[in-house]
DNA sequence: ATTGTCAACCTGAAGG
DNA sequence: CCTTCAGGTTGACAAT
């Protein structure tokens, strides 16, 4: 059985069509679930290099929220789904657990509930309308967002790239995120679009290293010796010019420099 | 150890 | 004054 150039993608999961990815393994998520770690690292792990962990945990999620509504003993004690549940994997769990188990399981899972703890503790540690910087003392923390938030954000996106107030928050509430959150994401995704586009407009004006044109210049110091008199250097139409360095346009900027001063306009 | 990604954060400007 | 924006930076994290 080939494995090689298979991944998930998302809509797999989010949709939980197992075809794909039961023709390729060759085995029924049921069967997948009721393994061990290893034996499924085994089975499946080289299927992505990319993302092993995530599709692993993704993949046990499935298989367990497709043994509904009688979940199999076996699975409850099955170490991935009790290690799933342990502090030190909590945003792996996350990540993977929330959109398949929130949408099979009406009641709150454990992560869940750790999930809305943890948010109202942070609610309470930062008010409402104080500017939300930098908390002395505490660890600057970065949410990974699910998948469903973040297919819902992109979607929206594709569809509008500003929201209303209304508009955000009606979408921060549908994605259990805060209003703040989903501005701020907005507003990243904006700034990458134009950063991708900007890069996207250089690569096709600039020339690639290997068409980058050659002129001809000047050597003025040798071996550490001076190749022209001073005079020579005031008639520069008498000194040879040597053809071997390549032209690039920004080359002066490149000087030695004290530490502190950077490139070509920096702070100085 | 290095690199890429991305949410969080900062700064300054604009608009009400 | 407050909010939101663009543009940029920081820092956590995962992959290599």
């Amino acid at each position: 059985m080939s494995q090689k150039g298979f991944s998930f993608s998302i809509q797999n999961i989010l949709t939980r069509d197992n075809t794909d990815i039961e023709n390729h393994i060759g085995r029924e998520f049921t069967e997948l679930c009721l393994m061990s770690d290893t034996e499924l690292q085994n089975e499946i792990g080289g299927i992505s290099k990319r993302v092993p962990q995530t599709c692993l945990a993704n993949y046990k999620i499935h298989s367990k929220t497709d043994c509904q509504g009688q979940m199999p003993s076996s699975l409850e004690s099955s170490q991935s789904w009790k290690s799933l549940q342990r502090d030190e994997t909590r945003q792996l769990s996350e990540r993977c657990c929330s959109e398949a188990y929130t949408v099979v399981c009406s009641e709150h899972s454990a992560i869940e509930r750790h999930q809305e703890v943890e948010r109202m503790a942070d609610e309470e540690e930062v008010p409402k309308n104080e500017s939300p910087g930098p908390r002395p003392g505490k660890k600057r923390s970065r949410a990974a967002f699910s998948h469903t938030q973040v297919y819902e954000l992109e979607r929206r996106f594709k569809m509008q790239r500003y929201l209303s107030g209304p508009e955000r928050a009606a979408l921060a509430a549908a994605l259990k995120l805060t209003e703040t959150q989903v501005k701020i994401w907005f507003q990243n995704r904006r700034y990458k679009t134009k950063r991708r586009q900007l890069a996207a407009e250089l690569a096709a004006i600039t020339p690639s290293p290997t068409t980058a044109k050659k002129v001809a210049v000047k050597v003025l110091v040798k071996d550490d010796q001076r190749q022209y008199r001073t005079e020579d250097l005031l008639n520069p139409a008498s000194i040879p010019v040597y053809q071997a360095y390549q032209y690039y346009p920004y080359i002066y900027c490149f000087q030695p420099m004290p530490s502190e001063v950077s490139l070509c306009g920096g702070p100085i």
